[in-house]
DNA sequence: ATAATAAAAGACCTTTTTATCTTTTATTAT
DNA sequence: ATAATAAAAGATAAAAAGGTCTTTTATTAT
């Protein structure tokens, strides 16, 4: 459903949501560590999320990632959007091209409800309400030992 | 969430299951020309499925693939074990590998209802009941235009 | 000014997935 | 028996995804 590139991209930027602010910018080195996700990579999506004008950075000692007010109203699926293009999200669950209310895929019915309460998510809260509700229900962000 | 292949697999046997019989077998190329999937790959899956004995096959003139009761009896989850390992669908949709409900990924709770439904329909029901259902309910295999 | 730091940029590599092609084997109708 | 048919088997190719490395640029503390 969602590659594997923008799955490392939300959890980072929840995770800059909660511990970055503008003057305690992270490293991806840093970030990449604690998240357990390849540094190199995440490093080329951040780039990119920050081309995406979703997250911020500035170069140089004491440089960083964070978030500005700005980055924090935008939403997971900006993040989505930007890494994989949004429609991942919107394919048929059986790779049908044509499926909906009217021609239905065999599991039509039982995915779209799932689909709209997390498209719901992804699109109407944004980036820091939604860290926000993850650091009060101590939510989990780190890969630890990814499997597959 | 699937791999192409077990879409594929899933739509190729449930239409076998529908539209063919011990007398009346069907060619790869037949099949992968209706629902439009990759003639040669479906092939493959095919040979695969034949091997796990999901549905079967034979050689030569009048020859082609089939579905005996006992591969009726088969369950979606079979075809989709057989093809890309079982845990494909039990998988984190964050990627993370230590997501339980002490210990869950920001979107856990909003998954796991959905990821029981599927499985439980993926599981419970067997091929034969699966394609019945399908069928009645004109539900929609063909892939047409497959985008992405 | 200079050295150190950290991101940006871009080339490159690896693995997995998807897809194709060719040869062989089994079956059957003639 | 023979020719035709269709799957099995296996090699190979193409594309996408995932991941790494090196060089350049901007920034800042000294």
């Amino acid at each position: 459903m969602l590659s594997r590139a923008s799955k490392y991209a939300i959890l980072a930027t929840l995770y800059l949501a909660t511990n970055s602010s503008k003057d305690k910018k992270l490293s991806v080195k840093d970030i990449a560590s604690t998240l357990e996700v390849p540094s190199p990579f995440l490093a080329k999506l951040f780039q990119q999320l920050v081309r995406g004008k979703i997250i911020s950075s500035t170069k140089g000692p004491t440089g960083g990632f964070f978030l500005t007010k700005k980055n924090g109203d935008k939403t997971v699926c900006d993040i989505i959007e930007n890494i994989d293009g949004l429609n991942r999200l919107n394919e048929c669950f059986l790779g049908l091209s044509e499926c909906d209310g009217l021609n239905p895929c065999p599991v039509h019915f039982i995915v779209e409800p799932f689909k709209n309460s997390i498209l719901g998510k992804f699109r109407d809260k944004s980036i820091l309400e939604f860290a926000k509700e993850v650091d009060e229900k101590k939510q989990v962000l780190t890969l630890k030992s990814l499997e597959s």
